[in-house]
DNA sequence: CTAAATTGATTTATAAGTAACTCATTAAAC
DNA sequence: GTTTAATGAGTTACTTATAAATCAATTTAG
């Protein structure tokens, strides 16, 4: 059962949303894309889309990122062709496999700290 | 009243999501924390975190952020320090402030496409 | 200037997500 | 080898977000 969920955000997160945001809504201008357009291609309402450009943190990241790709912002410095991302991903699976699968804490000081 | 959603992803949104949650959870496991405390710290159930590192695209994009800045991820190419995405964000904004506020399908022929 | 479409803001019924819990599995520390 | 904490997976009650609709305001095209 849930409780009542009043979620913070660092600023780091509410800065890096702003600018998500703002990127994905300039970039819409530009492209002379309406918010109806963009909304319906995007499969969301346009209220969603309101709230994507205002950066509201509850939005689905599924549908902001369906969204910046649409209006063609590119994620990750990774071109819209997403080639780069596919490599990255690989790299990243292959670095996950070489790490430990699990965290556990060691009893006497690893000196995790700083 | 809300129809019974059934998005589709791109797959270049389905491809973003894969890197940057295999970049969380890489993160994750590589600074010892485990997803309890990185749940907790994120103010977030650990249930989210496991739907986070698989990529679950109805996942909040705040608390995806959240945890990326807790487990050290840059997001952006931004440094953690924040004051790169400061800078990016008032640049947008000043974009922003240039662009038309509306856009409007012109009559005849803009050739917008391709 | 005028018309009309775009946008912003609200509201509401309904659908969907979330936290909490449980339990089995498994891998890491000793 | 043994212990035990960490993880994965699944369930459920309850909270929340979502799409749709409406309406006013405003800006852009002509």
């Amino acid at each position: 059962m849930p409780k009542s969920i009043v979620r913070t955000y660092s600023k780091y997160t509410k800065e890096a949303l702003t600018l998500l945001s703002g990127l994905i809504r300039s970039a819409r201008i530009e492209r002379k894309l309406s918010a109806q357009e963009v909304a319906e291609r995007a499969g969301i309402s346009r209220s969603m889309l309101q709230r994507i450009e205002k950066a509201d943190p509850k939005c689905e990241i599924g549908a902001v990122f369906e969204v910046a790709s649409i209006v063609g912002l590119a994620l990750f410095d990774a071109e819209l062709s997403s080639s780069k991302l596919a490599n990255n991903i690989k790299r990243t699976e292959e670095k996950l496999a070489l790490l430990p699968q699990r965290v556990r804490k060691s009893k006497k000081a690893v000196d995790d700290d700083f």
